[in-house]
DNA sequence: CACCATGTTCCTTG
DNA sequence: CCAAGGAACATGGT
């Protein structure tokens, strides 16, 4: 469940669940989630450490830990990549298959687990020097966002996706932004006009915004019971309405602009999918 | 078998 | 040095 969004609420109840635990030990399943730091490494570093905080860094989680003895503070990066999740989980349940890294914090488990194992969980931060701003706070200024689109040739939807220019969009929101500014995902990104470069950051910040607090109010649970899954798409089959529909644009092809009722069209940018509307989103 | 999927990095080319 | 494009990574769903 791996967007800006995704990751905050992620975040945002993990938390409160590992402040003040301490790690007993660790197992690694898929060392290659770990890259570069190495399995023994890694449990040597964590063992006997006590969790202290956990922030969100574009799509990444950075957790942060204190060694046995308080001497150092350990820094542990996160990413969920496209199928990665990260939960606690009792010490009886049973693993699921692609278990990569389980975390022992005595009384459960924290279960890192990822079907395609494109995420990561490294003691290695320097992902995060090629970070561009984050969307919601000040730094993510007008100026910012309109000098990072200047140089740039590329459709629009396509640079989007940079996280050097704005951290945490992915495919999903960047056709959500699009849509909600009413700018063509063709548009090449030197070429918005002011008034349309301050309508996309607004409109990112919003779909943004909007989406966390939604995925807010979907219980992160896992196992047979899992809601998790809901966070982009659908509502489970016997609850109210609850559960909306959180996509105006994205994974709909052909149904009727929310907007305008034109069919929505979908196109491939960069080897992905964009969705947009021909009527609302001509320039 | 074909194509699609929420992401990032590495390599090459200009 | 920079921008941009494409392959690679790995597994599963339809």
């Amino acid at each position: 469940m791996p967007e800006l969004p995704e990751v905050e609420v992620l975040v945002r109840h993990l938390k409160p669940l590992l402040v003040g635990k301490t790690i007993q030990g660790a197992r690694v399943f898929r060392e290659k989630v770990l890259l570069p730091t190495t399995a023994a490494q890694f449990r040597e570093t964590l063992r006997g450490a006590t969790f202290s905080d956990l922030i969100r860094r574009g799509k990444y989680l950075v957790f942060e830990l204190e060694s046995l003895n308080r001497k150092r503070s350990i820094k542990l990066l996160g990413h969920l990549g496209m199928t990665g999740r990260m939960y606690l989980a009792k010490k009886t349940d049973a693993l699921p298959k692609h278990t990569a890294v389980l975390i022992d914090l005595g009384q459960e488990n924290f279960v890192f687990e990822d079907t395609r194992y494109f995420g990561r969980l490294t003691l290695n931060l320097t992902p995060l020097d090629r970070l561009g701003p984050e969307p919601l706070q000040r730094d993510f200024s007008l100026n910012t966002f309109s000098q990072g689109l200047r140089r740039s040739a590329q459709p629009i939807k396509v640079k989007l996706l940079d996280q050097s220019l704005v951290a945490g969009i992915g495919n999903i929101y960047a056709s959500e932004a699009l849509f909600r500014a009413g700018i063509a995902p063709r548009l090449s990104a030197r070429r918005l006009r002011l008034e349309q470069t301050r309508k996309l950051r607004l409109a990112i910040r919003a779909v943004l915004r909007r989406a966390i607090n939604l995925g807010s109010t979907v219980p992160l649970n896992h196992g047979p019971d899992r809601t998790d899954g809901l966070f982009y798409f659908g509502r489970p089959a016997d609850t109210p309405d609850f559960y909306e529909e959180r996509l105006q644009i994205y994974d709909r092809l052909g149904h009727p602009c929310p907007n305008c009722g034109a069919s929505i069209r979908r196109i491939v940018q960069a080897a992905r999918s964009t969705f947009f509307c021909p009527k609302c989103q001509r320039s």
